[in-house]
RNA sequence: GCUCCGAUAGUGUAGUCCGGCCAAUCAUAUUGCCCUCUCGAGGCAAUGACCGGGGUUCAAAUCCCCGUCGGAGCACCA
């Protein structure tokens, strides 16, 4: 045995690719699995090419929680060199009505995670297609109309009995179909039901809605002249076998969907995707609910500033306040696939920008409401902290001396007690002043110095900075006011990333994470 | 009411398919120490979990049954 273990990793591997081939496979296959955070897909190893889709409704801009599904397929994409779309699922003019900005702004948004799609589609332009399937389904008696109230319907469905329209003849369905088409019915007159099997045990299976009326045109002007338009279930169904997908990855409240579509698959004897489904994520950390329309709605009520407001929990917002994109994925990753609903904490989020950013980001001084105290005892005329403390390559910056300084109330020393002014010296707490003392950094590796930062009364630029839980405002050294979209760290008080001037002339911050 | 899922530390996750190497992995979090001119980074350590009850078995996080709890669907929403 210590013969085994005392050979090389080569050696060994070589040993048991003669033994045992087999089992070596399987090793190493685990071992391949350890470098994802995501399980494999189901049978991947079955397909040439994975082929998967990205399909939002696209009625605003992304909350954190739609970036789960970019993030894990975007990965899937790169780890099994597959292929991916956007098709905007967009069949519903009325209760779900597209947003028109919505469109670009998800495709933003999906730039911002660092994902190209490999196409883009838009289920508005393809109506003609799903009519076409539809006349195949009625031909094939897999589909009929019917006028029964919704509520009628329902209580038949219920009880397990059949519509009275379930036995029309294909081509009195398809007459009343192509009547649908040209917008003969009202909304609520009429829809094509999916004929399943009316008996199914699972109630939600039973004879489902494939096409209905819609009075509301469309908001785009491409699809504003239909009225008859396709149920989630039956244009998606369509849309997966069309565009090839080979994995379906989507909600727990999707769950009963691939079960409903089946019905529609053996009609046209296509074979299903895989699926996977996941359930919620809910995010800590945030007082708005994640959902689009409660965001619109704390906008549109000036609760909000916008979409990019950082107390959003939107992936503008997290744009604006400097966290990468790829950090969102990194922590949607890692919350893996699991039907069961997830709590992702905006820490692990943080901890993955702060492990991107951290060796970038320069570092600078921010003294929130500062109390204003003079200096005295002749101090050097200037401080020069270190760009960034791990490189010192990078130089200093510079930072002139005025009569008094800037402290954070919280940092303020007891009468007779000394603290050390980051990048500048020793400092004596005695008749409300701060005398220069002279010392060396010895006297902090000595213990009972405290080491604080600070900004100089004058020079320092006014600092408004917005985070999660409100507006901070202050004061930042001097040269601050030039780093427009750059990330810095303020020492002590976190990473932030600089916009620009805000209304009142206060240099604009957004705060990112500790 | 009918039908489907699921349950491992504060959070997420590995392990469950094919029972033993699991007094249970990794990350994050929290705390303490070391280092440091940051409350950042780095290093070390500690904290902390198999929902409950039965059964099968030499052996159960893993298989079976019954509960409990949670989620989802039963829309002319997606």
């Amino acid at each position: 045995m210590s013969q085994v273990n005392n050979r090389s990793y080569e050696e060994k591997r070589e040993t048991l690719q003669d033994l045992a081939p087999e089992e070596l496979e399987e090793i190493e296959a685990e071992d391949d699995e350890d470098e994802y955070d995501l399980p494999a897909l189901p049978n991947a190893e079955e397909y040439d090419e994975i082929r998967m889709r990205c399909a939002p409704n696209p009625n605003g801009p992304w909350h954190v929680g739609h970036a789960r599904m970019p993030a894990v397929i975007g990965t899937y994409r790169d780890r099994y060199d597959g292929w991916f779309c956007v098709r905007f699922d967009d069949t519903d003019p009325e209760t779900k009505r597209p947003d028109l900005d919505a469109y670009d702004a998800i495709l933003e948004d999906l730039a911002y995670l660092g994902f190209e799609p490999d196409d883009v589609y838009r289920a508005s332009d393809r109506l003609e297609t799903y009519y076409e399937y539809a006349r195949e389904l009625i031909e094939m008696g897999g589909a009929y109309t019917c006028d029964l109230p919704g509520e009628e319907f329902s209580e038949l469905k219920n009880a397990g009995k059949p519509s009275p329209n379930r036995d029309k003849d294909p081509e009195t369905v398809l007459d009343e179909f192509e009547a649908m088409i040209a917008g003969e019915y009202e909304s609520g007159e009429i829809v094509l039901r999916v004929k399943t099997d009316i008996e199914h045990k699972n109630p939600a299976l039973r004879d489902w809605v494939a096409f209905r009326m819609i009075d509301t045109p469309h908001p785009r002007a491409e699809a504003s002249e239909y009225r008859c338009w396709p149920m989630l279930d039956f244009q998606s169904g369509i849309d997966d076998h069309l565009l090839g997908i080979t994995h379906i990855i989507r909600g727990i409240d999707l769950q009963d969907s691939a079960k409903r579509q089946q019905f529609v698959y053996e009609y046209f004897d296509w074979e299903y995707p895989e699926v996977v489904h996941w359930g919620h994520v809910q995010i800590d950390a945030y007082d708005v609910k994640m959902s689009t329309s409660t965001i619109a709605d704390l906008i549109s009520a000036g609760d909000l500033e916008g979409w990019d407001d950082p107390r959003a929990p939107t992936l503008a917002s997290l744009r604006q306040r400097g966290i990468r994109g790829e950090a969102i994925v990194s922590a949607m990753t890692g919350l893996g696939t699991s039907t069961s609903d997830v709590d992702l904490a905006m820490s692990s989020i943080y901890a993955e920008n702060r492990e991107l950013i951290d060796d970038d980001t320069d570092r600078r001084f921010f003294v929130r409401e500062g109390d204003q105290i003079p200096l005295t005892g002749n101090p050097p005329e200037k401080a020069t902290p270190p760009l960034h403390p791990d490189h010192e390559d990078r130089g200093v910056r510079e930072i002139p001396i005025s009569d008094s300084v800037l402290l954070e109330s919280e940092d303020l020393p007891t009468s007779g007690e000394r603290i050390w002014l980051k990048g500048l010296g020793c400092f004596q707490y005695t008749d409300d002043r701060l005398q220069y003392t002279g010392e060396e950094i010895d006297v902090v590796r000595e213990g009972g110095v405290d080491v604080v930062h600070w900004v100089p009364t004058s020079e320092s630029v006014p600092v408004r900075m917005r985070t999660l839980d409100g507006d901070v405002t202050g004061q930042a050294e001097p040269g601050v006011d030039s780093l427009e979209n750059e990330m810095v760290q303020f020492e002590r008080v976190g990473f932030a990333r600089i916009d620009g001037t805000d209304e009142d002339g206060r240099l604009l911050a957004y705060n990112a994470h500790p």
